[in-house]
DNA sequence: AAATTTTATGTAAACGTTTACCCGTTTTCA
DNA sequence: TGAAAACGGGTAAACGTTTACATAAAATTT
């Protein structure tokens, strides 16, 4: 079928040893044979086969990705640094979608360890002993993105979500709102959504602002939600809060919806600021203000990691923290 | 390293023969072997080698998918419907970010090539001389997406660009509109882009409308680029037209907020009717009437059709048409 | 009961690489 | 000039599978 290295040695009247050696350039060859090669190469279209070269030195270039959301904005920006780098080392970008659910994520796994994927990366929702069962038999080199997977051993990659939703209420506090709402993500345990409702806690303990329970709701990550809590909010509560916090664009944006429909202003009525920055936050009018996280770099500090995992080098198992940047657009009022 | 096929038949007491043929099951063996060979594989943890099966049998379990974009929102919905078909044959998808370079795409094919992907999806701009050179040069089978080249020989799955274009004037012609523009996308040869266009023309001609030059502008597929032609044609035009067809949602956002800045009131002062009906087109205000095309199944049949050709049996390489269907929201206004 | 078919299993040769090991030439240097 | 070192290149053994072929045992037929 396919033209083998044995073809291009014969057709060079050579060894396959010395094709191989000009290929991987592993050893010297005689400048003459080496043409000679090159030119057969050339000419032929020979292109070595991974699988038998996979084999041979145990890995395949391969590096896979598994997500619970490829909808989700970020993603592109995550895929985009990963890709940066994963080029440069010549490896390839497997992904899985996994929809958040075990299952498929489990399985999933089980593929890339038949494929013998080098390397791993690791956007998960929960961490479950299933999942650490998986990682401690098959040591596949793996690094976990955004969320935190406390005891899994697996070293880890995200944002400062306290610090940056710290930032968040800071910046609403120093505009003189003080009835701020939170509508935060599923708190599983170290979880983005969590951390982020902590640094709200924070900032609001450190301004000497009391906690309204009312004012705080949890969330899913999408637009729907975001509409449905702030339905709520509304029904339940006799006076507003002046600014609410959203743990994603897309709940922000929901809760902008919902604003709309109820004649109710933002920003005058009430600021909304948003988290992720995606592509939506500037499209909604008003704009979003919101925090933005730099998912490209994320993107390729992760494989840094990895990279560095699967070459053995000793690799710090906490979190290695990436920028966060407030951009200050177009919820959020200035209160007297 | 790893558990291999030799351990798990010594441990059972067989060759490895009767292990592979459990595994694949390829012939009979007798129950009781079978399951002392599955109690091995189970306690033992052990997953074929994918590399060395690969080499063996000559397929990789791989389809390779070239895009030029992952941020495209209608991305992650072609990814969901190819996705969903790959699994079902235990098979996994590799991406590559392509940006539109025809250097990275044949960078990515030759690296596709080297993996020994058992398909392509590929998803260009644009179809060169070179690109003619590769696929006709390694003969991977693979399956054109959106785009249509001409004269590659390669089968090709999109919308029927002209068709829908077509349904989407005939909508505003139905609502009494007569001026109507069109921002339409690059035009090469046969490109979704040039067959929008066509459709446009074609509705026009049909109901007995002159087109006007004046109207009819060139625009990339993205937001800068709507709102820029916007502004210039509002800039060039004496009388703006009452409705504007644009080849993309992308476009007709960007044609939407060129408008609010303009203080030109969408509907009423004039209609904007958009293409594709990515998640966007809801989120703006007034949300987008569009074409709405079916990724999701898009996806699907381009792999069934790639799993064809894998299987080598024979395919039509003409375009297969994938529906499309009008969603009316609320930027076409009904003229009496 | 012998001859035949069926069934289950094992043996070994591929698949296309990389690389340890070997051997013959040439170069270097005392 | 001869020994040692350096160099270039070939041979063959792996890597972990699948599978054609062979063979022994069991089941069936006569």
């Amino acid at each position: 079928m396919g033209i083998t290295i044995k073809d291009v040695a014969k057709k060079a009247g050579v060894s396959i040893a010395s094709v191989s050696r000009v290929i991987n350039d592993s050893k010297p060859v005689a400048q003459e044979t080496k043409e000679k090669i090159l030119k057969v190469i050339e000419e032929t279209g020979y292109k070595p086969n991974a699988m038998a070269r996979g084999l041979k030195k145990n890995e395949s270039g391969l590096i896979g990705l598994i997500t619970p959301d490829m909808q989700n904005g970020t993603f592109s920006e995550l895929v985009k640094g990963i890709e940066s780098v994963i080029e440069k080392n010549s490896m390839s970008l497997i992904v899985a979608n996994s929809k958040g659910k075990i299952e498929k994520e489990l399985k999933t796994l089980h593929i890339f360890k038949e494929q013998q994927l080098d390397g791993i990366i690791f956007s998960g929702v929960k961490f479950s002993k299933k999942h650490k069962n998986y990682f401690d038999r098959y040591r596949v080199p793996t690094v976990v993105v955004s969320q935190k997977f406390p005891g899994s051993g697996l070293p880890h990659l995200a944002p400062d979500n306290i610090e940056a939703a710290k930032t968040a209420i800071e910046f609403l506090i120093e505009n003189n709102h003080r009835k701020i709402a939170m509508f935060h993500g599923p708190l599983y345990d170290q979880s983005s959504g969590k951390e982020r409702y902590l640094g709200f806690k924070k900032a609001l303990k450190k301004a000497g602002i009391k906690e309204n329970s009312d004012y705080v709701k949890k969330a899913d990550f999408n637009i729907d939600s975001g509409y449905q809590k702030m339905q709520e909010l509304i029904n339940e509560v006799k006076k507003l809060p002046t600014a609410i916090f959203a743990a994603s664009d897309r709940i922000a944006i929901g809760v902008l919806d919902c604003c709309v429909d109820n004649d109710i202003k933002v920003p005058d009525d009430i600021s909304i600021i948003g988290f992720d920055d995606i592509e939506l936050a500037t499209v909604v009018r008003p704009k979003l203000t919101t925090i933005r996280v730099d998912h490209v770099e994320l993107g390729r500090k992760v494989v840094e990691v990895l990279l560095a995992k699967i070459k053995k080098e000793e690799v710090k198992t906490e979190c290695q923290k990436i920028d966060f940047e407030l951009i200050e657009r177009e919820t959020v009022k200035k209160i007297n």
